[in-house]
DNA sequence: CCCCCAATGTATCTTTTGATACCGTTCACA
DNA sequence: TGTGAACGGTATCAAAAGATACATTGGGGG
């Protein structure tokens, strides 16, 4: 990937020399769906910042897993760079979902970073602050939603960003990132359809509107 | 509140033209049971960092409530300071608990302490790292766990803190911190105390162990 | 000492969700 | 073209939690 490629991905990380940093410390490496970027229990020494694609982040307790956040275009993992600012084994897994093309660099570097330049101390905040909001919204949902407003919010969510209104996932995908069974995402989708809020095939949902 | 005392609150702010900074523009207040430091809607012009007591701080929609945090003594609202930074309004409410003493400070000077000082930097950063944390595990708990469970952990956390086993609290408001109704806790309590866990008494439950 | 109200105890019923089992269908691939 | 695995539909049962209703208790203020 060509370096004005890079910064048009990267707005705002404005200061001449910061970005001049980013090209002599930062390197674009591309992953495959189901690589992993970080593990539970490593130290990190690298931080990400994801140019196109995902990386699912997550936690694993017992077989209990919580989804925390998508890593997409123009972010980075909040949970990674906390590790990194304070030297922590990291405590949760990032798997890319999607072919993904991502710009790393050394994690040492955000300390100093973090003084020097005020656009990417903005984006650390504005990533923290925007991580904070997102679980919080998670968190009402598993708080006060049945899951059947849960699985419509989820598969709205998922649709927009496309043209069309099909999402592309199987009943137990979607169990698992909602936290629950096959049985009950078929049987709630089922009525769904019958109340001709969306229409099933195998493999994809397409909502009605 | 003499100077020394809030240094010794505050020992992690190292820098002592930070220190000074901080005697110039911020001021000792003092506030009580059921005051409002923060309203949903409101711009932060103030920024506290909590010397001695407790603010819940919690977010409100429709009728429903999320407890996000109670700020104690050498913490900072971090919802507070986001709003600040991004001179946003604030989404989030913070009611005083108990007899409390806050250093409050013009919010305009997070940004450039936020670059000038790195105990600062770091204490933010250590700031947000640990409510994302606090809020995951709030997330679990009501992701995976059944409310019994909740309350027992709900009231080991008060307790210990006290010397004696002791928590002086009713259903209802119990009832109220973990999202559920009064008749569910007590049912819950009762079990427990036939199971010999806790003995019950007007407004306090004591743990036994 | 009485009255009132908050706090608590308890029964009953319903809804939501999870667990399990079993079935047929579709698809990739040998 | 056959076959096994993934996908999806559905029935049945049980557990968890909420909703509602009503009785009882304890303590403070008049």
């Amino acid at each position: 990937m060509a370096t004005q490629d890079i910064f048009q991905q990267l707005r705002f990380f404005r200061e001449p020399e910061f970005r001049e940093e980013l090209l002599i410390h930062g390197q674009v490496a591309s992953f495959n769906k189901g690589d992993v970027i970080v593990k539970d229990g490593q130290f990190v020494k690298f931080l990400p910042i994801v140019l196109k694609g995902a990386i699912r982040v997550y936690q694993q307790k017992d077989e209990r897993e919580i989804l925390l956040y998508y890593v997409r275009a123009e972010e980075t993992c909040t949970m990674s760079l906390a590790a990194a600012y304070f030297n922590n084994k990291s405590s949760s897994h990032g798997v890319v979902v999607e072919p993904t093309d991502v710009l790393i660099f050394p994690a040492d570097l955000v300390h100093s970073w973090q003084l020097k330049y005020p656009s990417w101390n903005k984006y650390v905040m504005h990533m923290f602050r925007s991580r904070y909001d997102q679980l919080i919204s998670s968190f009402e949902g598993i708080a006060f939603d049945h899951i059947p407003d849960r699985v419509l919010e989820y598969l709205q969510n998922e649709s927009k960003s496309e043209k069309n209104k099909q999402v592309h996932i199987s009943h137990q995908q979607l169990a698992h990132e909602l936290g629950t069974t096959r049985v009950v995402i078929s049987r709630i989708l089922k009525q769904f359809e019958k109340e001709k809020k969306l229409k099933l095939s195998r493999g994809c949902i397409e909502l009605v509107k």
